[in-house]
DNA sequence: CGTATTTGCTACACTAAAAGTAGCAACCAG
DNA sequence: CTGGTTGCTACTTTTAGTGTAGCAAATACG
């Protein structure tokens, strides 16, 4: 398999454009929801598993290796936790976080 | 089938909070690349489907079915389009699209 | 030291989701 | 009527994710 990082290809577009990879690497289950778990602070791989509803450990270790290999995430003794880039990312979410809320409330 | 909006209960959350509701669409294959891919015009169904790497025509359908019921997307005699909330979330998206140049940068 | 717990992770059998191909009914243009 | 386009559905095969059990390594404690 190629190694997925901005410059390669990606399921359903083969320009390795940044965003296309992005959005490969979003539209997996769970990616968007690990992300936005190690907002607040470092967690452990039990820790994470708990907050994401019990996500079995298969698939939890295969987003976080992906995750890290896009350099979003790491590890470290405290657990897995944002890199710089992620915490950027995060941000993001949290302006989502916004939107749908307001999103929300135009359509109750 | 519990219906697929904001207040509802979604895979991995039972809180019904925005936020997973948002996250829950978004991460399912393709949902993002359609997003994505409206932003600029509305589309034929079988425009869609070449943009998004010939997708295969049952997931297409269904994401367009879950992304109408959310009012992010809507139909009408000139294909498929944003609504109003669908475009602003089209500007989160292209948010996402310069955070992901600048990602892709620091990291050659 | 021994042993108990927690760490990240893997194996494996099972189910759900997506892919890929074909084709249909409704609509319109010529 | 014919030929093309529309959105969509019915299949079968392949891929992705689930659920449960458990392992080796590291840490904590007596």
């Amino acid at each position: 398999m190629t190694t997925k990082k901005p410059g390669n290809p990606v399921r359903g577009s083969d320009t390795g454009r940044p965003i296309m990879v992005l959005m490969d690497m979003l539209g997996q289950r769970w990616a968007l929801r690990i992300l936005w778990e190690l907002r607040e602070s470092r967690l452990t791989f039990r820790q994470l598993q708990q907050r994401c509803d019990q996500i079995s450990p298969t698939v939890l270790n295969r987003r976080l290796k992906e995750l890290r290999e896009l350099h979003l995430i790491d590890h470290d003794g405290n657990g897995f936790g944002l890199t710089d880039q992620g915490e950027e990312l995060g941000q993001h979410l949290l302006a989502l976080d916004d939107y749908a809320k307001r999103w929300a409330n135009t359509r109750k």
